[in-house]
DNA sequence: TCAAAATGTAAAGCAAGCTTGTCATGATTC
DNA sequence: GAATCATGACAAGCTTGCTTTACATTTTGA
């Protein structure tokens, strides 16, 4: 999957460490997201979503 | 999370094996997850939301 | 320029998602 | 009432998501 993750979060000018005190998981989680090292859990996915207003899909996008 | 799958498969009068096809998973996996015993992948999530032609948010739903 | 802040990366370990296999139960239908 | 189908449930095992800790590299800004 990819994610706008890195962008939606550069708009707000929070930092990695900002996002994941939000999102109540590790910095090293959001920077693993962020660099497609991994999915989020689809709960982890709502918050996200959720936090920046979005929809999962205007978030998350299945590849290719 | 709660999910609306076992109404959606229903509807389509599909078996969790015709479901769990389709899906590309174990029927056990749609059983649990339609049991609440875990949530999907969100990979997973996104694959169930599109074969209901549905927004992920209108097919799981946060708790509480 | 130089220090601090932000990001990347990696290892080890626990938790959650998913598998195959198997069995029990209830509903269908012949 | 016997066979079949759909569902629920459990165990063992593998993979993936997430953690903490730690350190290296890049970016920022005074």
């Amino acid at each position: 999957m990819k994610n706008r993750i890195r962008v939606l979060r550069a708009e707000l000018r929070w930092t990695q460490a900002d996002l994941a005190k939000e999102l109540g998981v590790s910095r090293n989680s959001v920077n693993a997201i962020e660099n497609g090292k991994y999915d989020p859990s689809l709960p982890l996915a709502f918050r996200i979503a959720r936090l920046f207003k979005r929809k999962i899909e205007d978030v998350f996008e299945e590849e290719g």
